[in-house]
DNA sequence: AGATAACAAGATATTCGTATCCTATTTGAC
DNA sequence: GTCAAATAGGATACGAATATCTTGTTATCT
């Protein structure tokens, strides 16, 4: 249902969430969430990008939040590596149609929006601070 | 979030849902459905295999619903080409979090069945009795 | 200067969607 | 009964998107 991109974004994030003000490396990311290091890189860049977290390079370098972790959503996450595509317009591309969608296609869009809906009312602190002393993510 | 795979088969079953009893031929839902062919072929093979439609070879042959429409659900659709991940086990494999997944796949999977659920209850007659005179699918 | 680590861009691999071709089966005409 | 046309079934191959790896460059710290 998610990119398996998205899927390492949000582990990687909420690895993040737990070092706040920190900076964790490229590395120490991609050991404690099992991702492969070389793609990890990748999607670090693509969340630099999107504004997501900082990066800083040289010793002591690496990545860290750019914002407090209550204020950045699984839905913004996941739609700075791989958006949810919500359907606003028949895919059979039809004149008619144009406003209103067909029947099917309605209701696949409003599953859509279900799960938009459940990643936009949830933040990296939501996950952090349920797991109580338990390994938050799955890490060690 | 679903394949391109799930998309097209449920346009072919709506469309064969128009036609109760009848049998449609590959090229006569390709061309409705504005799916290519001979990729459209595939797909009513496994729907075939799932036991959701039944196929007769030869002149006047074609494919036609294994049983009434109110009596498929889009979920059952999906399943058949393209299953819905659900999370069962954390993905990063551990030890712990075998019986109690980590926060955030907790999430996740919580959003997939929400999905679930909401293509559980939906048939296949729901999307052919709501649009009422106008072209269910987006044909014509 | 030297070490560390992000950055950038390319190379490789894997999966998914698509097209093509050949085979098997059924039906209808003669 | 034979033949031809229609149609699904199956295999193969190609292209595009996705995931992964590799290598070199640049910035930052000591």
């Amino acid at each position: 249902m998610i990119s398996q991109t998205a899927e390492y974004a949000l582990r990687a994030m909420v690895y993040l969430a737990q070092y706040p003000e920190q900076s964790r490396t490229n590395q120490q990311i991609a050991q404690a969430t099992r991702v492969p290091t070389g793609y990890l890189a990748k999607v670090l860049q693509n969340l630099s990008r999107a504004g997501l977290i900082t990066s800083r390079r040289g010793l002591g370098g690496g990545f860290t939040l750019a914002k407090p972790d209550n204020q950045i959503t699984i839905y913004e996450v996941v739609q700075a590596v791989d958006p949810i595509p919500r359907i606003t317009s028949c895919p059979l591309k039809l004149k008619a149609h144009r406003h209103k969608l067909c029947p099917l296609h309605q209701r696949l869009d409003n599953a859509w929006e279900l799960v938009e809906q459940s990643f936009r009312n949830t933040t990296l602190s939501d996950l952090i601070g349920e797991a109580g002393e338990e390994g938050v993510l799955c890490e060690e």
